[in-house]
RNA sequence: GUGGAUGUAGCUCAGUUGGCUAGAGCAUCAGAUUGUGGCUCUGAGGGCCGUGGGUUCAAGUCCCAUCAUCCACC
């Protein structure tokens, strides 16, 4: 079969690891390396369709754990699928919910079988197999789906993170023999917590089994970055050079910069919407906390040289008074910035990428961003 | 004018038969947030308890006076 979600490779940096390309998806091509704005519940939380269109997103995430709880994917089913359940026509990614599953905590239990756990809306009791993920995320109908996986919490021994991991390989077999392909493609997810051995172990399981994406999951759970890093420099060369790289959950500004640099496509996480409805906002100089009173009478935009909305029309002034009074436009104006600024930061990555000056751009960009 | 009620943090109020360094919510200030359990979490500052006397080992608490506000009655 043909894989509908394909990685073209247009440029390489000069040591051959950080890559520009183009995900092709059923639902638009897509420049890489891209940022995910999270949707969870069918919805970029207070962020409309037009403007994450606007504001140069191409593809964004959706949860199936939130969705088969609430509304139920037979209804967005009937409703012919998440794209037109949520009048959007961009691509979209399906997270498996093994996330929650780490995220439920005492909710929940974990066999081979699948993960027993308890809705988090009305408690009620429900099993999660990688089948059953399979036909919830079907039935959902995003561009791409994910495995279903367990994410080792953090820290973890080696005898856990192996055993985890080799679970998630089994799983994602599972996955695999019950996922009917069609316009949808499926992920793997590497495993194996902050173990370099289990780190090249699981890729290579993963690979064996030719999935047409591999997520990187499993890290930015509370280790500390260099860690991080250092994961990715094990895992990423396990991985096929043709195919997209996500690492899942991840989304600082040095974040992102040191992920491309490593050999990742995509990332997707809740950072820059959660901060921004807690009042604080990404700027070429680093973070500002933009409720902060410093900023009362401050009457330049977010971030001068920003082309948002936000930053197009309105002061840091205002948008602190609407935020200290609960104004619900003043989170949906962070919001969309916040994206922006990661989208447009993305976009000056790929540019660098492509006209060779992306160590001179990761230079600079990490000065401001280094432990910020 | 008479009778009554109430005065404790910026606001709204707790504060036992007098007994640790007078508390809470909201507000203010600061910080956190990384495949989202949607308006979260953590921390900080801020009070001569209306004022002045008295009783007592000890008073936000009891007594007296006084001021302010509110209510009722003349």
């Amino acid at each position: 079969m043909i894989p509908t979600v394909t990685l073209e490779v247009v440029k390489r940096s000069f040591d051959g690891r950080a890559r520009a390309g183009v995900l092709h998806t059923p639902h638009g091509d897509i420049p890489t390396p891209v940022f995910m704005p999270v949707g969870t519940q069918a919805s970029v939380k207070t962020v409309s369709p037009d403007e994450l269109r606007a504001l140069g997103a191409g593809i964004i995430l959706g949860n199936t754990y939130h969705l088969y709880l609430r509304p139920g994917h037979d209804l967005i089913e009937r409703a012919g699928g998440l794209h037109q359940f949520m009048s959007w026509d961009g691509a979209i990614l399906t997270d498996s919910g093994g996330f929650q599953v780490f995220s439920l905590g005492p909710l929940r239990k974990i066999t081979e079988r699948g993960v027993e756990f308890r809705s988090h809306i009305d408690g009620s009791r429900h099993l999660f197999t990688p089948e059953r993920v399979m036909e919830i995320q079907m039935a959902i109908g995003a561009d791409i789906a994910m495995c279903f996986d367990e994410c080792a919490p953090y820290p973890c021994d080696h005898d856990y993170a192996r055993e985890s991991a080799a679970m998630t390989a089994r799983w994602a077999q599972r996955c695999l023999a019950a996922h009917n392909g069609g316009r949808q493609a499926l992920f793997g997810i590497v495993q194996g917590s902050v173990y370099a051995d289990l780190r090249r172990k699981s890729a290579a399981d993963m690979v064996s089994l030719g999935f047409p994406g591999y997520g990187i999951g499993g890290l930015s759970v509370g280790e500390p970055k260099d860690v991080m890093y250092s994961m990715l420099d094990e895992t990423v060369p396990c991985l096929p050079d043709n195919k997209p790289r996500y690492l899942m959950g991840v989304g600082s500004p040095d974040a992102l910069l040191e992920g491309v640099a490593r050999g990742i496509d995509m990332f997707d996480c809740v950072l820059p919407t959660r901060i921004a409805r807690n009042g604080t906002v990404f700027t070429r100089r680093g973070r500002i906390i933009v409720r902060d009173a410093a900023y009362a009478e401050d009457l330049r935009p977010l971030d001068p040289g920003c082309d948002c909305y936000a930053c197009r029309n309105f002061t840091r002034a205002y948008i602190r008074h609407l935020l200290k009074a609960g104004e619900v436009l003043g989170i949906r104006l962070t919001s969309i910035h916040n994206l922006r600024y990661l989208v447009r930061m993305m976009g000056e990555i790929r540019e660098s990428i492509i006209d060779g000056s992306f160590d001179e751009y990761r230079k600079e960009t990490w000065r401001v961003w280094y432990n910020n």
